[in-house]
DNA sequence: CGAATTTGACCTGCGC
DNA sequence: GCGCAGGTCAAATTCG
């Protein structure tokens, strides 16, 4: 219950982020974070697509050595010779791969930063909160860490871990292909928004995670990293492989009168994806936050926003999205017939997705 | 009943 | 070296 404090500051600053600015950010870039031991094992089978998401550039980008200079370009919205360079730089990341579908347009590499994480850090600069963690150890997951996925070992996790990271419309969380799982969700320091970890869910053996968090800026952005790749074929349907995502949907929240907004998401079992559900989690959250701390938007600290607000990083690898070029749509289709329930998205039906940001 | 989500706890990396 | 924050696990819960 403590929590619900700090989650509740974090709504606040974050209604007033996203109020304030929501502009600079409708584009989007990409940055391929640190790159190492990923798990791909091959890195050529799968992989992210930027077709994928067709609405959003793509670009990938190598370690932060690479990356973060790429998007050090002062002017965010100078996206040409930018642009030129994440191409190139995509290019050598993934050699194999087409040409990125993004356009110019579509995409403005923002601010430059060597990796999601810092980012992150260096966007909050707030005071530490102090974790009420001291808990004391039990015996009984921690250990566990370790053996559940024994053969990757945490340590290595944040340092050697290939991570691309994107911003997405709203409407892209849905039209992922991929099913997801999510396994976990936890509030970041700074943000006002949860983020979501998600792992892939059409194979086991799949070591693609995804994690996917409000931006802070625009509210209506988010940001998914993408970990390690799939290491297996993109499901033809979205949800053939997963399909079973609960869509907690429904329920009588219907109270918001957002619902009205939304054409009551046709229930197309094959529509209603994990995507969308985290989606739908992330909007609820926020739109809570706002609702909750419309009041105390002053509280926020904008500066932040303005910077980040234009990050719109997307590294992808080819790899990703080999398997996907059926969903390729062009730039203006945006989504495949396959989701478009997607975007009926219940953008604030989802009270699951509330209550966990509530109760957090 | 099986699968997905939620949520609290634990572990590791990283900054100070 | 310490503490914080992020990331992951797994039990419990919920839903189809």
């Amino acid at each position: 219950m403590e929590d619900i404090d700090w989650d509740l500051h974090a709504v606040v600053r974050g209604c007033t982020t996203s109020t304030s600015t929501s502009t600079s950010t409708s584009t989007t870039a990409a940055t391929t974070i640190n790159s190492n031991s990923n798990s791909n094992r091959n890195g050529t089978s799968s992989g992210y697509r930027s077709d994928y998401y067709p609405q959003y550039s793509c670009f990938s980008g190598f370690g932060s050595e690479q990356g973060g200079h790429l998007f050090s370009h002062p002017d965010p919205f100078e996206t040409r010779n930018v642009i030129g360079e994440l191409d190139e730089l995509y290019k050598t990341f993934s050699p194999k791969t087409q040409p990125l579908l993004y356009s110019p347009q579509a995409c403005t590499p923002i601010s430059s930063f060597s990796s999601f994480a810092s980012f992150n850090k260096d966007l909050q600069t707030q005071p530490k909160q102090q974790q009420k963690r001291s808990q004391p150890k039990q015996s009984h997951a921690g250990s566990v860490t370790s053996s559940g996925n024994s053969h990757t070992p945490r340590s290595k996790r944040r340092k050697n871990q290939l991570k691309k990271v994107c911003q997405v419309p709203a409407e892209a969380l849905s039209s992922d292909v991929w099913a997801w799982r999510k396994y976990g969700q936890k509030p970041i320091k700074g943000s006002p928004y949860p983020r979501g970890y998600y792992r892939c869910s059409s194979s086991k053996g799949c070591l693609a995670r995804k994690q996917v968090e409000r931006n802070r800026s625009d509210a209506g952005m988010f940001i998914v990293t993408y970990t390690a790749e799939h290491n297996h074929p993109a499901p033809t349907h979205r949800n053939s492989l997963a399909g079973s995502t609960r869509q907690k949907t429904s329920t009588p929240q219907a109270g918001t009168s957002n619902d009205s907004n939304k054409p009551s998401s046709p229930p197309q079992p094959t529509c209603s994806s994990p995507a969308t559900s985290l989606e739908d989690e992330l909007l609820v959250q926020s739109t809570t936050d706002t609702e909750l701390s419309r009041e105390e938007k002053d509280i926020t600290e904008d500066d932040d926003e303005d910077e980040h607000a234009g990050f719109s990083e997307m590294a992808v690898s080819d790899d990703f999205f080999a398997g996907l070029e059926e969903f390729v749509v062009p730039a203006t289709g945006f989504f495949p017939d396959h989701f478009p329930a997607s975007f009926g998205v219940p953008w604030h039906a989802n009270n699951n997705a509330a209550t966990a940001a509530g109760s957090i």
